[in-house]
DNA sequence: GTTAGCACTCGCTCTTCTTGAGTGCTAATT
DNA sequence: AATTAGCACTCAAGAAGAGCGAGTGCTAAC
C-alpha cells in the first residue's frame, strides 16, 4: 500500500493534471505545502512510476497520472465535493422545463450536462416494460391525410402522417380506432410482437382493404417505440481536443445500438469507465453512466464522456443528484419523496 | 466587359479553386486547353486583378477569385450540371422515408444534403398561415398524468405531459376537449392571439378550476406552433476547416431566431448569399436558401451553409430539385404533378 | 497582341541552435 | 535510514537561418 505521503503526492499530480492538463513536476508539488523537498517528493515519484500509477511522456517532462491512478483516486481519494445550493439551484432550474417523461427530463439533463462540463452527453430512453399501450387514434387532417396517434401510458406519445389514396368515412375512421384501441389497449410494449401485429392486420384486411397503409404506419409506430432512442449531445465538445481523438469519439457515439447496450448493461447506480485500458470507449477518455428508475425499474440512462482528466469530484455530484432528482420525479408517489 | 478569353481564364481559376481550394497559377491555365502561353494568362490575369475579380495571397502565389467573381461566375458562366437519374434516384431516397409533412421532409432533405455535400444545413419548418387548429385532446395516462395533444390541420403534432395536483373524471375530461375543441377548432394558428387565449382561460376556470395546469400547456403547444423551429445539421462539416472561422459558424447558428427571419425573408425561389462582403454572413461562406411551398404559400426553406468555394453548379440542382419535390409532395393535389 | 526569358519575391520546409523545465544520481546532512 | 543540496544530463519546444520552388512582373523579340 502507499504511505501517506505517496498518497499526497499522486494525489496532487492528480489533481493538478486535472486542471492543467499538463504533466506535474516535483518542484510544483513540493510548494504545495508538503514540507519536504523536491529531491524528496522526485524519489517518490520515481517509486509511483515504478508500481504503475505515474508516468513520463518524455525524460524532461514532469509526469501524468496513469489510467490505474485514475481508479485510485476516484475509488480513495478523490476529494468529496458537496453540492452547494446554488449549483442544485442551477441544475433544478434546468429540469424544470421538462415535462415529466423520461424523455423530457433525460433531454434536459443532458443539456444541462453538457452545457456545465463541456463534455459530451449519451442517454438512453427506455420505454420500461411496464409501460402499455393507452389508445390509438386516427386523426383527419386534410385531403387524405391523417394523423396516426399511438399514446404509451408513460406519457411518450409517436405520431405519423399518413396520405391515403381514398378518404374515408367516419364510421371507417371510427370503426379503425375502437378496433385498434380495442386489440391494443393494455398491451404491453414488449408483448407487441411482430406475430400479434400480423393476426390483427389480417383481421382487419378483411374488414377494410383501404385501411393497410394505416395499419403499416401503426406498425412502424410500436417499432419506434420499441428501439426507443439513444441520443448524443454536445459531441463537438470533444472535438478539437489534443488528448483526445475526435475520429474514436465519431466512431463511437455513431454506434447507437452499442452505445444503447453499454447503458443498458451498466450496472450499479453510478458506473465509471475509464478509457485506455481496454477499449470498451474512447483512448483517453472517462465515461460516468448513472441510471434513473421509474418506480424501481429503470426507465433510462445518461452518461457523459469527458476527457480522462475529468473534474471526477464535481461532475459525479451533478450526475447523482440530476439522476435522483429524475427518478424522484418520475415515481408516481410524489409525496413520499 | 470580360473578352471572351477572359472569362475563360476566370473560370478556370474559379473552377479550379474550387475543387483544391489553391491559389491558382497561369501555368496550370496554360495546360488547361487555352491555345495561349502563361505569359499571356499572367497579363490577363492582372487585368482581372485590376477589376477585382482576383486577388493574390502573396506576390509569389496564384490568383484566388473574390467574392464578386463568384457571384458573377454563379450568374453568367456557372457550367450547367443536370442531374443523372442516378443523382435523383439517392435524393428521392432520403425522401422516400419521410411522412408528407413538411416538417419530416426539410428534416429528411437536411440530412441528405448534409451528408451528400458535407456542408452545415440549415432547415425553418413554418408552420403556414392556413393551417389551423384540427383537434385539442387529453389523455390520461397514469396517476394524475395527462398528455395534452394538439392537432394542426398540416399534420404536425404537438404534445405535451401534464402532472395535476387531482385526478380528474371522466366527465371533466370530455367537458374539457370539447370545449377546447369547440372554441379552437378551425382557428388559424396566427389567430390565437394571447388575448383570444386568455379569454378562453377565464371562461375555462370559471368552470373547473383544477384544469389550470391543462390550459397552461395548451398555451405552452400553441406557442410551439407559433415560432415552430428552425434548425441546424452538419455544422459539424464546417469546423475545423482551415477556411472557415468556426466561431463565427457557431455565432451564427445560435441566433436561431435571425436565422429564422433570414430565411423568411429570403425572396424569390433560391437565393444565394456569400459571405465576406458584406456580414450578412460568416466570412468565406456561402448560403444557398431555398424555400419550399404548399400549394403555393410558404411552408417553410432550407439553406446549405458551405465554404465560399461550394461546388454551387452540382449543389444547387440538388436544391432545386429537394425543393421542388418537397412542394410537390406537400401540395394536396398530387396528380397533377 | 503574344511569347520567351529572366530576375525577383516570398511562403514552406528542413536544419541547427538555444533555452529551460525537469530529471536521476551522488554525496553530504540530520 | 531518510532527506536534501548540488550538478550533469535529457529532450521538447521555439527561434533563427538556409534553400527551394512556385509564381510573378517586366522587357525585348516575334
Amino acid at each position: 500500500m502507499l504511505d501517506e505521503r505517496k498518497k499526497k503526492i499522486l494525489g496532487t499530480v492528480i489533481s493538478e493534471y486535472i486542471r492543467t492538463g499538463e504533466p506535474v513536476g516535483s518542484k510544483l508539488i513540493a510548494d504545495s505545502g508538503l514540507g519536504v523537498s523536491a529531491a524528496t517528493i522526485r524519489n517518490d515519484m520515481a517509486v509511483l512510476e515504478q508500481l504503475g500509477y505515474l508516468e513520463q511522456p518524455h525524460t524532461s517532462a514532469g509526469r501524468i497520472p496513469t489510467y490505474t491512478a485514475f481508479s485510485l483516486y476516484i475509488d480513495e481519494f478523490m476529494p468529496e465535493y458537496v453540492l452547494t445550493e446554488a449549483d442544485k439551484a442551477v441544475l433544478d432550474d434546468y429540469l424544470e422545463s421538462a415535462e415529466p417523461t423520461a424523455e423530457s427530463l433525460l433531454e434536459n439533463a443532458s443539456h444541462a450536462l453538457a452545457e456545465l462540463t463541456r463534455c459530451a452527453v449519451i442517454r438512453r430512453d427506455l420505454v420500461p416494460k411496464f409501460s402499455v399501450i393507452t389508445k390509438v387514434e386516427v386523426v383527419p387532417t386534410g385531403k387524405r391525410m391523417y394523423v396516426i396517434l399511438l399514446i404509451s401510458s408513460n406519457g411518450a406519445v409517436k405520431n405519423k402522417v399518413c396520405r391515403l389514396e381514398f378518404d374515408l368515412t367516419d364510421e371507417q375512421l371510427k370503426f379503425f380506432t375502437n378496433y385498434m384501441s380495442e386489440n391494443l389497449h393494455g398491451i404491453s410494449l414488449d408483448e407487441l410482437t411482430p406475430e400479434k401485429f400480423e393476426k390483427i392486420v389480417a383481421a382487419m384486411s378483411a374488414y377494410m382493404i383501404s385501411m393497410t397503409p394505416l395499419l403499416e404506419e401503426v406498425k412502424k409506430l410500436a417499432d419506434d417505440f420499441a428501439d426507443s432512442g439513444v441520443a448524443v449531445e454536445g459531441e463537438k465538445n470533444l472535438l478539437m481536443r489534443p488528448d483526445i481523438d475526435s475520429a474514436a469519439v465519431e466512431n463511437f457515439i455513431s454506434h447507437k445500438s452499442e452505445l444503447a447496450q453499454f447503458l443498458d448493461q451498466s450496472f450499479g447506480d453510478l458506473q465509471i469507465v475509464l478509457g485506455g485500458s481496454g477499449e470498451t470507449i474512447v483512448q483517453n477518455t472517462g465515461l460516468i453512466t448513472s441510471k434513473i428508475k421509474k418506480n424501481g425499474v429503470d426507465a433510462g440512462a445518461i452518461g457523459l464522456l469527458g476527457p480522462l482528466r475529468l473534474d471526477y469530484s464535481k461532475v459525479i455530484p451533478y450526475i447523482e443528484y440530476l439522476t435522483g432528482r429524475i427518478t424522484d420525479i418520475l415515481s408516481d408517489d410524489m409525496e413520499l419523496s
